[in-house]
DNA sequence: GTTAATTAACTAACCAGTCAGTTATATATG
DNA sequence: CATATATAACTGACTGGTTAGTTAATTAAC
């Protein structure tokens, strides 16, 4: 009786092990937090065992800033390319990113890392500084510059938009944080195209000009 | 000679050692987090040994408990009693609410806790549950209160409460993140006095229903 | 057969939690 | 008031378990 060749005990991917490790990298700090995920843990995720992990990257600090890198970088190029691309409204593009963002939301795991990076910024202030440097202050010239121009030309009140910059952030960031953490708490789960209605609506009456504020631009 | 007689190598303060405790501990926790605080350092930082730590709290984790529980119960007492006292407009509770929190995020440390509860709630399920009933549950139903109230009374607009109440909690969740993760990496910190205007004056003119919306409501 | 990829067993360090012993303070006694 | 005794508060060295990182042996692939 011919028996059939034993399946391999493991295979040769080198070029594929990469991106299988980050996968698996990620989704165990998101759901775990930096400090209580372990090595093992991620390996087995990835059908590997530990060695090979360190035979990619050099250690677990090192594995959480390749993570959060690969993760954010290809975004934050897209994001700005649109921005300079753009005709039409100020308010539409604005609508427009928030849209995306919120959409990416509930979509991908990649929505995990503000929660990990808030969480180990203490003991990773480099990650910290990284994602401040590369993405806070990005997102924040891109939000500040298209309310600069949205008031210059009439068609946003006149905030301030060194503040006001937050405030459109904030819900993107609090949604993005609650479904990482109070969604299982939930019977059923926020409704993020409702969320979306929801901001859309109330950020626009705060901010569009023609509403004829009450009293309080007096030229 | 006389020698003065060599101060005592520690005292006893049984009365007032659960506070300090308490208070190096939140110090720690938030700065470092769950996983990468160790007791050793707590105790160090209450000017006491690790063994008098365990002899007021069993553990790491009741010791959390303990943290959470101490900074929020009082608060939380505070704002339902004063929500039930109010009188005058809704839209000035809200601002004085508003307001108030944004004084005690930009003075104590308990506005380090919610970063505490998101960073760990993969791993204390049972805290994270704690801070949704108890905190988030009641915040929620104190503004969707007012917002419902106050729409009733034709004093805002008709928004969506059960959404709408993530958007005006949403500015004050990320100043309290803000504070405790990205503060050191500003070269002039965040002021708390024009970040509550901005976000104040964005709020009103999104919620104001004399402010006449541009063809939305056609009742 | 040679080599690169992978494994699994190993080491070294760290830390939560314990406990036998020490010291400050309160109380009793003369 | 001085001194002895009792006890609550506190210390710090130790233990057991966990895990980041290493390496010698093994296996797939060409």
């Amino acid at each position: 009786m011919p028996t059939t060749p034993p399946a391999p005990r493991w295979r040769r991917r080198s070029d594929a092990r990469p991106q299988e490790l980050l996968d698996a990298a990620l989704e165990t700090f998101v759901e775990r937090g930096y400090a209580a995920t372990n090595m093992d843990e991620i390996a087995r995720r990835a059908g590997v065992s530990k060695g090979t992990l360190y035979l990619y990257y050099p250690g677990k600090a090192e594995l959480l800033k390749a993570v959060v890198r690969q993760s954010l970088l290809g975004n934050l190029a897209e994001a700005q390319t649109l921005a300079s691309a753009h005709s039409g409204t100020f308010r539409e593009l604005l609508n427009y990113f928030l849209g995306e963002f919120t959409r990416r939301i509930s979509r991908t795991n990649i929505s995990g890392i503000p929660k990990l990076i808030l969480a180990e910024s203490g003991n990773f202030p480099e990650i910290a500084q990284f994602y401040f440097d590369e993405v806070i202050q990005r997102a924040r010239k891109l939000i500040t510059d298209i309310l600069r121009q949205g008031i210059a030309c009439g068609e946003f009140r006149p905030v301030d938009p060194d503040y006001a910059w937050r405030m459109i952030v904030a819900p993107l960031v609090l949604g993005v944080l609650w479904k990482h953490t109070f969604q299982p708490f939930e019977p059923d789960g926020l409704d993020f195209d409702r969320y979306l209605d929801c901001q859309l609506d109330m950020l626009a009456h705060g901010l569009v000009a023609s509403e004829v504020p009450v009293g309080r631009n007096t030229p």
